[in-house]
DNA sequence: ACGGGTCTTGACGAGTTCCTGACGCCCCTG
DNA sequence: CAGGGGCGTCAGGAACTCGTCAAGACCCGT
């Protein structure tokens, strides 16, 4: 199992990977967020241990965007014991939070434990001769490499994520464009027109993008 | 979503039910270790929070026991905040550790966290042929999808919701077309009609979607 | 400054959805 | 038995939504 540890305490990090090692897990360290999510993408680690102090990005905006486009377990570490930081990470989508300081038999079995839980997870969707995975931000279609933009990734991302649900326009538009968008169903139709040319077999009869007049889309595998 | 509590200390058990009230769950309250386990196989709650200072039976035996048959999330509350313990209690498949004193929001937190990993179970509603899937918005009769509008959907969402129960019209007609309707009954009328046309085996002599003349409506299961 | 790609924006026809009124039916009541 | 209220059905036109296109704005790297 690929554990990657974030964290920008040389001693930490060396206790931990002492620790984990012992429990024949392979072990990547990273020290910063900008690291940890390139690691999270290329190198597709198992489990994360995520220390919110990190010198460049906040562990927390590292665990929001590896949300957007994954689902495995993370156990955050923290100096601070403060209630509204656990919180806010819990709902971001950690799995586990682990106040510094703590014992290294209890950060390990809190580990097995969210280790254990972690479901099956999907990193690519399969629909017909499209190959969709999300960390590599990648499509292929008909194993060709097919390039997106990055709103149409982002478009595409939002509706993979939850394959076969309808996602309203206003959410499309609020999550791809930034919250000040929900009127603009315009753009949405353009993207989609763009996406579905470079997807889909017969772009006039989409297979995959589906619409749902007056709701939103879906993408149906 | 159910949950049970077993805990001994009474002023806790109120203090969780309350904020567990006010996140609209159901809650199932036990004080001991056999009550639990009663509660466990009969009520079948999706999650357990779990104090292990019980009178009788341990909190971890409870967790052993319940582990042989069921994986449903459990939440451990416990006093001592000694690392042996929180190991034991993970590995034997406790989904989280929680030491007394805690906030309680971060307990909700925690509880929310654990329900999130494990309820990617969705809440389908079968009703003869036909399967109703409110968050992906999506129906399908024998198999076979089932185009709505935004109008028929509101509707239908509205009735299903509250299964067997009856709707009625004013109650429709505001939630669906707006608080400033409430007379137009007409537009149930034809709506409602949709509706069948396209959900029930025979129109004209409706199973699911029962008219209460005079009142409203009701979907019957 | 230039050129390629990307994003925004508006406009149009085609198709769908919504509203609306009219009609006939049934059941209940007087 | 007649009257009335509530219900289901139908169909037309108004209003809306969608897909598409194209022009212009914008943002890069060269």
């Amino acid at each position: 199992m690929k554990v990657l540890v974030v964290d920008d305490d040389a001693t930490l990090r060396r206790t931990l990977a002492i620790g984990l090692h012992a429990e024949d897990h392979e072990v990547l360290i990273v020290a910063d967020g900008r690291s940890a999510l390139q690691a999270l993408r290329e190198d597709r680690p198992d489990i994360v241990v995520l220390d919110l102090g990190l010198p460049d990005l906040t562990g927390v905006e590292v665990l929001r965007q590896l949300r957007t486009w994954s689902t495995i377990p993370v156990v955050v570490l923290s100096a601070r014991a403060e209630s509204a930081e656990k919180v806010q990470a819990l709902d971001l989508g950690a799995d586990d939070y682990v106040t510094k300081p703590f014992g290294m038999e209890e950060l390990l079995a809190r580990i097995r434990a969210a280790a254990r839980r972690a479901g099956s997870d999907i990193p690519l969707l399969e629909a017909g001769d499209l190959v969709i995975d999300l960390p590599a931000r990648r499509v292929t279609k008909a194993g060709a490499v097919v390039r997106l933009t990055p709103t149409e990734w982002g478009l595409l991302e939002m509706l993979v994520r939850t394959p076969g649900r309808l996602v309203g326009q206003q959410d499309l538009l609020h999550e791809v464009w930034g919250p000040a968008y929900g009127r603009e169903t315009n753009y949405l139709r353009v993207y989609v027109g763009g996406l579905r040319k470079k997807l889909e077999d017969d772009p006039s009869r989409p297979r995959h993008l589906i619409t749902e007049p007056g709701m939103g889309y879906r993408f149906e595998i």
